[in-house]
DNA sequence: CGATTTTGACCGGCGC
DNA sequence: GCGCCGGTCAAAATCG
């Protein structure tokens, strides 16, 4: 039997280098002479899946299905050449009686190393229960008090009881453990209710069909260079569909306060904000969203620029980032995400967008209960995560919403490495094991950016629609693109989790059909 | 020569 | 009302 060496799953980490055209310090600014020399590696996350996995690999959008889900320790090899040895031709020798021996040897090793696996795996097991309870307990938790707070809500209501009579049980409703899925869900599932809102809203008249390509985006864009600034600013009459969304995004910012209500939760998803800062030494993380700088300016209390960059993908894509190095250290990259896209995004821009669609849903879930404003602010003053606070933090300070992923706490380890089995201080730690099922994206993000995780599959499906000849975004790596990539796909987090129940053998035969993850949905 | 970036001007919000 | 500041525009400059 030919093992196949294992294929990988490559992430392309993508840095901007020093000639790319975005390049902040192409202005010349206090921060020109702090470059570090980029770093460009492809990471290796996944080094144990062969091509067999294929067909064997998670569903992730259909459940999880712990069905050969490969653990990293090579179990199907180790008999591979005692099995050759007992069916040999007869010709036996000296030297082959001593390799049998060996192998003999080799067998009672193994033997106890699996013995060894499965007082492991039972261990882990009793963390996977002991990680089940504690997650209803804290989802019961978090639905008790989003209940308290929005008072009807009819978001809140079949989703919620949901959860309630899952956790209630302890397990779904098909009996499996609950799998923490549902927090994936609400960002995508709110983003995607948005997008279509604003397809189908006379604002946005320009389908994505319409306006996908990035061509027609470049002619939109130069086509919007005629007039635009006269016609939003003199008159609301008269407005191309064109025009329209910049017209409804001033509209958003000029709102009175006061005008509260049904469209506060978009104004607010809207502006809420995802802040990621990283340690770069490109002057734009690659997130595989095309991007257009509209501006630049100083800004107070920083010496270096910041930059103004919106989305063209779609014409009416009302998304828009800022980039600034930090004040404190120009090493410091700090890229705040603003608004939904509303159009289809491609595999590479999939992770950062569920990411600020989550973030901003995030926010959303402790804000659009109530009017007051203030509650608001309660909401997220506390809302600190609990996998770091210095990691990942809401702000209500900041004049809107923001959500900050810190990576610099943990610089991000470039070093491709193979991978073994689950790190060894997975599911072990209280807070960790809290933080994944509060914020399964900022956890899986903690996770990689600590470094202490290091091996699981990932299912192929993370792209659900890469293409492979689809360019990987150049030859420069960006750590901080990969790592928010692998932060924010619902997949991955499934396949943790499914990688755990899969290790832990204990979700097979208890129904599959129920506790279906649809966290790549959409 | 079209696409993209640069950059000074402009606008609105906000605090005083 | 004034000035500061963040954000945006759009003509000019630059790039490929």
């Amino acid at each position: 039997m030919d093992i196949q060496p294992p294929t990988t799953i490559r992430f392309p980490l993508l840095f901007d280098d020093a000639n790319d055209p975005h390049d902040l310090d192409r202005t010349p600014s206090p921060c020109d002479g702090k470059r570090v020399v980029a770093v460009g590696e492809m990471m290796d996350f996944f080094s144990v899946k062969n091509d067999s996995d294929a067909k064997e690999e998670i569903d992730l959008s259909t459940g999880l299905e712990p069905v050969n889900v490969k653990t990293g320790l090579n179990l199907l090899t180790w008999n591979t050449s005692s099995d050759q040895s007992m069916v040999d031709d007869g010709v036996s020798s000296d030297v082959e009686e001593k390799r049998d021996m060996s192998e003999v040897e080799r067998m009672a090793i193994l033997r106890a190393e699996v013995e060894r696996m499965g007082s492991e795996n039972q261990r882990l097991r009793d963390m996977l229960s002991k990680t089940s309870a504690d997650y209803c307990a804290l989802q019961t938790h978090m639905v008790t008090f989003m209940q308290e707070h929005k008072q009807g809500n009819p978001e809140d209501g079949p989703e919620s009881s949901s959860i309630r009579r899952q956790c209630n049980d302890g397990k779904a409703e098909n009996g499996k453990p609950l799998i923490p899925r549902q927090f994936m869900e609400l960002g995508l599932a709110i983003a995607g209710r948005e997008a279509e809102d604003h397809l189908s809203s006379p604002s946005g008249g320009r389908s994505s069909d319409q306006l996908g390509s990035p061509v027609k985006a470049r002619e939109y864009w130069g086509s919007r260079k005629i007039g635009t600034r006269k016609i939003s600013r003199s008159s609301d009459k008269n407005q191309s569909p064109d025009q329209e969304w910049l017209l409804n995004n001033k509209a958003t910012r000029l709102r009175s306060p006061s005008k509260r209500g049904a469209d506060q939760t978009e104004s607010v998803m809207r502006k809420a904000r995802v802040s990621v800062r990283a340690q770069s030494a490109a002057a734009m993380i690659t997130d595989g969203c095309q991007w257009r700088k509209y501006g630049q300016k100083m800004a107070k209390g920083n010496p270096c620029p910041r930059a103004y960059y919106r989305c063209t993908m779609a014409a009416s894509c009302p998304v828009r980032k800022q980039v600034q190095r930090c004040a404190e250290d120009s090493s410091v990259l700090i890229t705040t995400y603003e608004g939904q896209h509303n159009h289809p995004l491609p595999p590479a821009a999939m992770a950062m967008a569920s990411t600020t669609s989550s973030a901003a849903q995030m926010l959303l879930s402790g804000s659009t209960s109530s009017s007051n404003r203030t509650t608001n602010a309660n909401f997220l003053s506390r809302a600190t995560l609990p996998c770091s606070s210095s990691m990942a933090t809401l702000s209500a300070s900041s004049p809107f919403p923001t959500v900050t992923l810190d990576l610099t706490q943990n610089p991000v380890n470039l070093q491709s490495r193979p991978f073994p089995s689950l790190g060894p201080n997975f599911s072990n730690h209280p807070k960790a094991t809290a933080a994944a099922a509060m914020f399964p994206r900022l956890f899986s993000q903690a996770m990689h950016s600590q470094s202490k995780f290091s091996g699981l599959q990932m299912s192929k499906d993370i792209s659900p629609h890469s293409q492979p000849d689809e360019p990987q975004q150049g030859t420069h790596n960006d750590s901080t693109s990969a790592t928010a990539a692998i932060a924010a796909n619902p997949n991955f987090t499934a396949a943790l989790v499914a990688a755990i129940s899969s290790i832990m053998g204990g979700l097979q035969e208890s129904g599959r059909n129920g506790c279906q993850n649809t966290a790549n949905e959409g």
